[in-house]
DNA sequence: GAGATTACCTAACACCGTTAGGTCGGCCTG
DNA sequence: CAGGCCGACCTAACGGTGTTAGGTAATCTC
């Protein structure tokens, strides 16, 4: 009952399958961004997943759990891709310059890349899902804005009715968050009353504002 | 060619007819409501809609388009309801105090309707809509929102640079907008390292830190 | 009564996500 | 080398979806 038979886990043989099967699981990961972004979740369905690179729509089911779980793994890269974004700032000394540069690349970053922006924030979600745990929080961006959040209020930058790093980073987020999901969802003119300013621009005078309602006196 | 067969429009009859038909187009609309707001949009099926009040799925497609434009009338209501509420508040005569309730109501109406905020404002548009025609319920609010940053403006309660309504509009918006959004997206433990606070005491704070950093000192 | 209108129905289409069960080539053991 | 196992992939199918074609029967106008 226990002997290993076909279990060797350092036959090279072995390998050389596990191998081949992370680049067909890589593909189908491929094939299913393409078609979630152009296309939307809604209107890619798992045949046409598999038809892009030749497999049926069965197979996807060997290396996925669900059409859900794909979503949640391209979500995943991006949220690390995004992360390691806004950390590219940590050299800077001064933390409330901090977040005010996190804030203008966080819209940046939107813009730029619009779909995964709104696969990761803006897609309904499906179900919580289990296995979101996997994303390490030192790549969260989240946990970097609230750590330079947790620095400007011990560094007694804020107001002292500042208390909480959560709700501030949490209303720091919901600015340029909202100001990217603004016009990511109004690109050209589907609201003719709506006349919108130029979003790095926008982002810069917002970030000023908040800052400015944020910090103590001295600082102004 | 052009005689009136049938089509009396004064006669009592008719009168009748059209009115069994709007109240049955009405019980329609009150069926999907319930479904999307306690269901979902994706999860509500035309003919469990149909089910719930004892008619066939083909039988609304005599009353609307298509499941789109079930939604799409629902949210029509529901946002003159919001710009109508956002209206009730002309009568407080400070404008700032105005802004600073709006933008809270804003994120109350986005919790209580979340099916309706989703679809109006964060799901993927397909295309404009050419008879989209119809005006838009979301103008309303926006030209109000609009209208008061104006007066706060020419009341010159502002800091002087602050010159632009539109940009300055924006940037209220966003906030509330970026709020509404991500209490929306994580409505439960969708990322456990995201520890939500409360959305109406945080959408408060947040009034008072943009208002803080838009606003000319001695009104700090 | 004749004919048009209409609110609703049944049946079906094409497609969806997903599962059950089979095929078949390569690997491991004897 | 023989033989069995494993697993990546397939075909076929299930129950569901939004939507359409075409029919029925009641009602209206004349």
């Amino acid at each position: 009952m226990s002997s290993t038979t076909h279990l060797d886990p350092t036959s090279p043989s072995r390998a050389r399958r596990d191998r081949e099967k992370a680049e067909t699981r890589q593909r189908i990961l491929e094939a299913a961004r393409e078609l979630f972004t152009t296309q939307g979740y809604a209107q890619t369905s798992m045949r046409r997943i598999a038809d892009q690179i030749g497999y049926t729509a069965t197979a996807i089911y060997h290396h996925f759990q669900d059409k859900d779980s794909l979503l949640n793994e391209l979500c995943a890269v991006d949220f690390r891709a995004l992360g390691e974004a806004l950390q590219t700032m940590d050299k800077i000394p001064d933390p409330v310059t901090r977040l005010r540069l996190m804030g203008q690349n966080y819209v940046r970053f939107a813009l730029d890349h619009p779909q995964q922006f709104r696969f990761m924030f803006l897609v309904e979600r499906p179900i919580p899902g289990p296995e979101c745990v996997t994303i390490d929080p030192a790549e969260n961006g989240y946990q970097f804005l609230l750590a330079n959040v947790r620095e400007a209020i011990a560094a007694g930058r804020l107001r002292p009715e500042f208390t909480d790093p959560e709700m501030v980073a949490q209303i720091l987020w919901s600015g340029v968050h909202g100001l990217a999901a603004i016009h990511l969802h109004s690109p050209e003119k589907t609201h003719p009353w709506l006349d919108l300013r130029d979003p790095d621009a926008t982002a810069a005078v917002m970030s000023d504002i908040v800052l400015r309602g944020l910090l103590r006196e001295p600082s102004a």
